[in-house]
DNA sequence: GGATGTGAATGTCTTCACAGCT
DNA sequence: AGCTGTGAAGACATTCACATCC
């Protein structure tokens, strides 16, 4: 199969959830064209989109959307359950703990971890939060796909060098860019970064 | 000026984090090589990128970090102060309005809104959360930069319609892709939309 | 000597435009 | 007729490589 670009994985992903939305409404098949207009793209880049995963639609007619739906989450990986660890239950690692969205798309949550001893012991949404020290021991007994690390900055890549040997993908929340073993997947989510980026588009002159 | 890639200005916003870590370590100068190497990215990048805006760097020597961080807070609007509400105060929003990161990086927070009873009049950190009734005569009475879309997905488009004559630029973080007019800069924060990415890099064969 | 700044070359992604099915 | 699937063209971004200057 031929090399998937980064943005196209992307665009995969809104339009599952377009479709989901066709599918809540009733409708039965979709174009490109219907599905470019909720993405902000064209109808061309759409079918290169999906065309580089097999062809799926029928000329003249469009896409299934419940067909369609159910591509998208097999090329997504959706569907199969990937088991997660939260690293850092401050702020923004509560918040992820208790994020239904996790669940919804597959992830469950199978433990968190932080060092604070006003956190560790304490009952977060049906999980009791665990001193990060258990973590390698913990990850070798009971391995997970992905580590979602939400510790300080300082903390991120030590974080990183400790779940990368065990984990085969981490979403890092901390506003530091961090690198993994080859082979691990890495994804970035990183506030300040878009709010920086806005601040560029805001400026005068 | 030529035309800046998006890519650009999210790089610049990395380099300016890696100075202020240079500084912090007491280097007087960098070179795009050690930029780069922090960077994940090559220092011909690196030399590009900052090339885009002039010449900042002494042929033989690099750049002078604090000059340099100068240079890039000026490019990408840190230190203009910019105005934000945040609308939506449930578990990401109320992460948000706790964020310290927000005045770090020269966003002061002026308001909170919401539409649950249980959290309108509540105050958190400072602020107290106003109802979403209020927002389009607060806005005209006392304008902001930036609205922080932090709501259900159902109602996102629906506050950006309601923000996007009044701001600037709007930063989303509900899951679905909101429009705005022209004119107005949009970001999105999607956390399910990495973890779907994840999941594709994640997918064995 | 050492590191920048930059045209040229390469690589990647998007858009075009149309043949080919239904 | 309508809409997909796709090679070819075009736009865009990155990398190379070297002249240039401190």
């Amino acid at each position: 199969m031929a090399k998937i670009p980064e943005s196209t994985i992307r665009r995969l992903s809104l339009y599952l959830r377009f479709l989901e939305a066709f599918d809540g409404e009733g409708a039965r098949t979709v174009s490109s064209q219907a599905l470019a207009e909720r993405g902000g793209t064209t109808s061309a880049q759409v079918r290169k989109d999906l065309s580089l995963f097999g062809s799926f639609g029928k000329r003249g007619l469009g896409y299934s959307v419940p067909d369609l739906a159910v591509k998208l989450r097999e090329i997504l990986g959706i569907g199969v359950p990937r088991r997660v660890v939260v690293i850092g239950v401050g702020k923004i690692g509560m918040a992820l703990v208790q994020y239904a969205g996790l669940a919804a798309r597959g992830f469950t949550l199978e433990r968190a971890y932080d060092v604070d001893p006003q956190v560790v012991g304490r009952r977060v949404a049906s999980i009791v939060v665990r001193h990060a020290d258990e973590l390698e021991r913990d990850l070798r007994r009971d391995p997970v796909d992905v580590a979602i690390i939400a510790t300080p900055p300082g903390a991120a890549q030590e974080t990183a060098n400790r779940v990368g040997p065990s984990v085969r993908g981490i979403l890092n929340f901390a506003p530091v860019t961090i690198s993994a073993p080859e082979g691990v997947a890495v994804r970035h989510v990183n506030v300040e970064l878009e709010l920086e980026a806005l601040g560029y588009a805001l400026r005068t002159g």
